[in-house]
DNA sequence: CGGCACGGCTAGCAGTTGTTAGCCTCGCAA
DNA sequence: TTGCGAGGCTAACAACTGCTAGCCGTGCCG
């Protein structure tokens, strides 16, 4: 049994992510100091670098571990049917599902883009195109298959993503709808945005 | 006539408004200093303070400006008929077009509400919580009239101010779709979203 | 023509912030 | 018991930033 770090309650690089989320989240990245990392896991601000390279680097991780989440549970939804409507609907639920559990994660994500360093900012931003363009390549194979009767690909697209966004900003747990409730409606929405049959 | 201001190019406030409202959306609040802006209408940085008084009032004066006008083109859109289902295409249509004609005030009224000062967030917020009601009224007038079949009104209402603040990122002039594109196709995905008839 | 207000400019203050340097203590291992 | 590394802390640097003070040239008005 390790009762190790029981005897001085020391900061874990964890506790330093997670309060370093909930602040980039409350008052922006350039808004929150060290100092005020530091105070939320109860060590000074300086103390910091002995787990953390720098501020940029706990942007860099909050993001890194979002999109990888986000991608990694849109090809679970995708593939876990042949059926395009299926997989539309279950690509939206994921979508929703993830911005209503990690609704801080998706604030800082689309909110503190800018100030990733110029490279890391790319990098993130290519990997965001791919998710975009996930849902596109559905939406425009429901089209084909006589599946879907759309306007614009395009905009039927950036609807259904915009929308899943959205919910990072209003919702709230143990309010009227669960984070399941919310998915499984925007689900529907979703069909009805495409004219599912 | 008035030759005035051709001698020396003065600087205008207006100048001044429009400068900080691009770089607010371009690298936001906190990361544009006085001197970007004033290197941006070809002053010094402290100049600036001859026609404003603080870098706070500029940030308050274009989410005034902006706020007014959205509020304005939806009293507008509503009151041109007394159909619902018409009155809802028409708010969306309005709420489109400011997103894609004023993508930086939409961008900059959107993402720097923190960074306004107590006060002023707090009426701005609710200015646009005003908004926001706006919408859900009609939609829920459209159910009770039997036009509309939704699942939640809160969820449907939030799907379609969303969709149209999406607008405001991808949106650029001169691409695939003007603005009044924009906006009749948005038009048409509302009527979906709440199965007009 | 004289003065005054408008609106530039530079200098500089006061505060903030990311990060480094260097010190000290605690607990574990030899 | 002794040594040492992990990880706290304080001090401080260097850069930056909003804003003020104070100066000065230009052009309009009386």
């Amino acid at each position: 049994m390790s009762t190790a770090s029981l005897a001085r309650p020391r900061v874990r690089r964890a506790d330093i992510v997670a309060a370093a989320l909930e602040l980039f989240a409350d008052k922006g990245y350039l808004a929150t100091t060290m100092d005020d990392i530091g105070r939320a896991v109860n060590v000074r601000g300086p103390s910091l670098y002995k787990h953390v390279a720098s501020k940029q680097d706990l942007l860099v991780e909050i993001m890194e571990t979002s999109i990888a989440t986000v991608l990694r549970d849109h090809a679970v939804a995708v593939g876990s049917t042949d059926d395009v409507a299926d997989q539309l609907r279950r690509a939206v639920e994921a979508h929703v599902r993830f911005h209503a559990r990690h609704r801080l994660e998706a604030f800082v994500g689309t909110r503190e883009l800018r100030h990733l360093s110029e490279e890391n900012r790319a990098a993130m931003a290519a990997r965001r195109r791919d998710y975009e363009r996930g849902f596109r390549v559905l939406v425009e194979r429901g089209v084909a298959e006589g599946r879907f009767r759309v306007g614009s690909v395009r905009l039927t697209t950036y609807s259904l993503l915009d929308m899943g966004v959205g919910v990072s900003v209003w919702f709230r747990d143990g309010e009227e709808f669960s984070v399941d409730e919310v998915a499984y409606r925007y689900g529907d929405l979703a069909m009805r945005l495409v004219c599912a049959a």
